[in-house]
DNA sequence: GTGTTGCATGGAT
DNA sequence: AATCCATGCAACA
């Protein structure tokens, strides 16, 4: 307790005085306590601290009684307030004056449930005493204090301060004594849970404590410690309802928060460390007595624990005051998220969490999503193997309405008082699972690295803190490429095949390897939708392609890195002449603009917005008013008006996310022309070019067609300076030879040709991801040719597989596969793929007398070489033209 | 034929 | 070995 040291700076950050005297401030998760100068010791013994030090810092909030000012940010003050259930908080002086508060029952009025008679008072004095630790946020909580360093860490959220003193500090506090503390303490706190939630943050550089500094009061009467393993992830402190609770002075903290040995821990005799501990608290609340079996089952499996987000506790503090209890959490299986609309509920969690059903019916529960919008739910169970498989039905609306999807985690807490459930959502990579842990996070290939995490980060620091890097938010992490060559976007895909990797230490995890319907790697077929995965497919950003030549022809390759599918960005260029992308917030469906090679994540937010900090927020004006965006981006044209349309429908609309949904879904297997496992029928409008939808015209401007107009642009002079450099033509004619093809190209592109195009294209463009799409300027392309081109370049030729028929991909490509349908054999010789159509249609298309059309003639002229081949590595295709 | 429901199965823990 | 639970699947609507 007592430093070595002679000579000791004052752990006060704001003072750093070297002194050889110091004396003891308060209590620090270690169990040591800070200490300080004599300066700012006076200070703190007097109350006064924040005063001196934190006044320009965030956290001030006003006793809701008195209007005194209490610093609400940092640990010194944190026994000095109370956090009230109407929001607001009080001093502890107030508070100990008003308090009169009622308890916040655990569980809604017995009339809401079957098996409500068993509520007795004793039982509720169980639910006091050891029920889950409610806690709310404040919000200048979460804000760093000044006095928090690197061994001082910051505490994400603190909750219901009941009077615990949480460090230790009333041996010394200010505002009460200990005696009054404790008085405190039993008067009021029916939670008498105080946790300190610094999420999944002991195992990385921003821990907030070191693992063997996690300081857990070691206090009686407290509930067993639920959680096996894996719970340095979190701590809290738990004090038992009425009983004296006596703080270790000694700092000795108990660590048994990890240890299975606390799996057999009686009830009651193990120092409580979890705030997520509270399973077995309310079973046995509504039962009164612990079941030795299911209901009453003291161990919630790790991959259980509820990881709330703040982003989450914002949105639920926002239509709320009440108290939120964390309860649990699960992470979305295939079958959770799927069609079904059964979310197969842990059945621990469900018996202890849920009101007890006798009947397989169950009975409906009313559910509360984040945004306040209420749900019900059929919970109910199965019978099975002598025991109960309980299941929420009729989730899909709701985990719809989250966009959630499989491998995501839904989290379900309580409202105090009101009782009512709550069920949140988190995407799969913004906290990773207890049983995940760190490392799990960076695994293989596949590992999520955040990105540009400070200026993102507007998560609560507890959860921020998971990744390696510094502040990532959740939402942001970002998963590698296969060939860790470089940072791309995050993505369905990756994810999924991430997760696997990821969840290798449980079942619980979804996506699994494991999972007879994602085989993976087993090589079972998971299809989708060829218009789906183009549409969603971008070449991995930041990665230099390797070049390769198909007898005569350049063509990007991403050698060892597969495509990644991220959000749909429509480019464009500024003002200033710079490339830019237009991309929408996938909460707020505001553009944003992004750099040209920015690869965001599928689910990309304002928040994530680390190229213009002041449009990092969904509340944050856009920065063009919506004409001067139309304007610019035709293609936004059809889709801004609609914005606020989609904005107040159900959002199980977002068509790009329904085609996330479907690539992490992976069992499903759509058509050509919309992802036939979405029940929305606006997830059906073709999202490439296809035989229905309605035309563009030649000069046509929309995202799509600017980008086909590019990209075979590109294709085609690199064509043509391949092909001139082989008939070996002096440097002068190659020069006026690409200039020519670039003027017929650019008249091609750019001229608003009466020749009208073929393409048809969605009428929803802005979910496309233009990057993708590969097609000529006024060509006219068949949906077909122009599909085909799109397989060329991001599947290329060699990789071609037969993935790629009948309008499908597979996601179980392997790229370093050859196979037969390659247009290119093993030996490197194309193979003689001249399909006919295809070369009529280049003939007929290709501009008549243009340069790069008579080129393609001549050389489809020649044998096996030149445009034939070109044309046949654009007619990849298994249709009918492979052999 | 398609979607839903309820139970069975079997891999994972 | 017991249990959980993700998924399969038959029966039914």
């Amino acid at each position: 307790m007592s430093s070595s040291l002679s000579k000791k700076v004052c752990f006060n950050s704001n003072c750093k005085e070297a002194s050889e005297k110091w004396r003891n401030g308060w209590r620090r998760r270690t169990g040591e306590y800070a200490h300080l100068c004599d300066r700012c010791a006076s200070a703190y013994e007097e109350g006064k601290f924040c005063e001196a030090f934190h006044s320009s810092t965030s956290g001030w909030r006003c006793c809701e009684s008195c209007g005194k000012q209490i610093h609400c940010g940092c640990i010194v003050s944190f026994h000095m307030f109370v956090l009230l259930d109407a929001g607001g908080i009080e001093c502890l002086t107030c508070a100990r004056k008003s308090f009169g508060l009622t308890p916040n029952p655990a569980w809604p009025p017995p009339s809401q449930f079957e098996r409500r008679k068993d509520f007795s008072v004793k039982t509720f004095s169980s639910i006091i005493g050891s029920g889950p630790v409610p806690w709310r946020i404040a919000p200048s909580l979460f804000k760093e204090s000044n006095i928090q360093s690197d061994t001082q860490p910051i505490m994400p959220f603190e909750i219901d301060v009941c009077g615990i003193d949480l460090f230790g500090t009333s041996e010394r506090l200010p505002a009460a004594s200990p005696d009054e503390k404790q008085e405190f303490s039993d008067e009021r706190c029916f939670n008498e849970k105080l946790r300190v939630g610094p999420i999944d943050t002991f195992q990385n550089g921003h821990s907030a404590l070191n693992p063997k500094e996690r300081p857990f009061l070691s206090i009686n009467s407290i509930q067993p410690t639920i959680f096996p393993k894996n719970n340095s992830s979190n701590f809290s402190l738990t004090s038992a309802s009425s009983s004296k609770t006596e703080l270790d002075d000694t700092g000795q903290l108990s660590a048994t928060f990890s240890t299975p040995q606390a799996l057999s821990i009686p009830v009651g005799k193990q120092v409580g460390s979890h705030y997520r501990m509270d399973s077995c608290d309310e079973t046995r609340v509504r039962n009164g007595k612990v079941q030795g079996d299911g209901r009453g089952r003291n161990q919630l499996l790790p991959r259980y624990r509820p990881q709330i987000t703040e982003e989450e506790l914002l949105k639920i503090s926002s239509y709320s005051k009440s108290v939120i209890t964390p309860l649990f959490e699960k992470t979305l299986s295939a079958s959770d998220a799927g069609r079904i609309g059964r979310l197969v509920l842990p059945k621990k969690c469900a018996e202890a969490y849920f009101p007890p059903i006798a009947q397989p019916e169950g009975l409906p529960l009313e559910v509360l999503d984040v945004k306040g919008k209420e749900w019900v739910f059929q919970f109910r169970f199965w019978p099975n193997n002598n025991s109960r498989m309980y299941v929420l039905e009729g989730i899909t609306p709701c985990i719809q309405s989250l966009r959630l999807q499989a491998g995501d985690v839904v989290t379900f807490s309580r409202l105090k008082p009101e009782g009512k459930l709550v069920m949140g959502g988190r995407k799969s990579s913004s906290v990773p699972s207890p049983d995940q842990g760190d490392g799990a996070l960076i695994k293989g290939n596949n590992a999520f690295i955040p990105e540009n995490c400070q200026a993102k980060n507007k998560c609560m620091e507890g959860v921020s803190v998971n990744c390696h890097t510094k502040g990532k938010s959740p939402s942001s992490f970002q998963p590698i490429s296969h060939a860790s060559k470089a940072d791309t976007g995050s993505t369905s895909s990756e994810i999924l095949e991430a997760k696997p990797l990821n969840s290798s230490k449980g079942k619980g995890s979804i996506l699994v390897s494991k999972s007879k319907r994602l085989r993976i790697e087993k090589g079972i077929d998971l299809k989708l939708s060829m218009d789906e995965a183009q549409g969603l497919m971008r070449p991995p950003a930041k990665i230099a392609p390797s070049v390769f030549l198909v007898e005569g022809c350049e063509f990007e390759e991403f050698e060892d890195t597969m495509p990644v599918i991220g959000r749909p960005t429509i480019p464009a260029t500024d003002p200033f002449g710079e490339k830019i992308q237009w991309v929408q917030c996938e909460d707020c469906f505001k553009w944003r603009k992004v750099p040209e090679d920015a690869l965001l994540p599928s689910g990309w937010i304002c928040s994530e917005n680390v190229w213009d900090l002041d449009r990092s927020r969904c509340s944050d004006a856009e920065e063009l008013a919506i004409e001067k965006l139309e304007d610019i981006l035709p293609a936004i044209n059809n889709v801004s008006s609609k914005r606020r349309e989609i904005t107040t429908m159900d959002s199980n609309v977002f068509v790009t996310q329904e085609r996330l949904d479907t690539l992490a879904n992976l069992g499903i297997q759509g058509d050509d022309h919309g992802i036939s496992a979405s029940p929305d029928s606006r997830s059906k409008h073709p999202w490439f070019p296809s035989e229905k939808g309605s035309k563009h015209k030649q000069s046509c401007d929309c995202a799509i067609c600017s980008s086909l107009k590019h990209r075979f642009r590109t294709l085609m002079e690199r064509c043509v300076k391949h092909q001139l450099d082989e008939v070996g033509e002096s440097a002068s004619q190659k020069l006026q030879m690409e200039r020519c093809v670039k003027h017929q190209l650019d008249e091609v592109g750019e001229s608003a040709s009466q020749k009208s195009q073929q393409l048809q294209l969605p009428e929803q463009v802005h979910n496309v991801d233009t990057s993708t799409v590969i097609g000529a300027g006024n060509i006219t392309l068949t949906p077909r040719e122009v599909r085909k081109i799109a397989c060329l370049d991001y599947h290329n030729r060699r990789k071609s597989s037969p993935l790629l028929l009948k309008g499908q991909i597979d996601l179980n490509i392997q790229p370093e596969r050859e196979d037969d349908f390659s247009p290119v054999s093993e030996s490197g010789t194309p193979k003689q793929l001249h399909p006919p159509a295809t070369e009529k249609f280049f003939m007929q298309q290709m501009p008549s007398g243009s340069g790069i059309g008579n080129l393609i003639r001549t050389r489809m002229t020649q044998d096996g070489i030149g445009g034939a081949n070109l044309i046949s590595c654009l007619a990849v295709d298994g249709g009918n033209q492979e052999n």
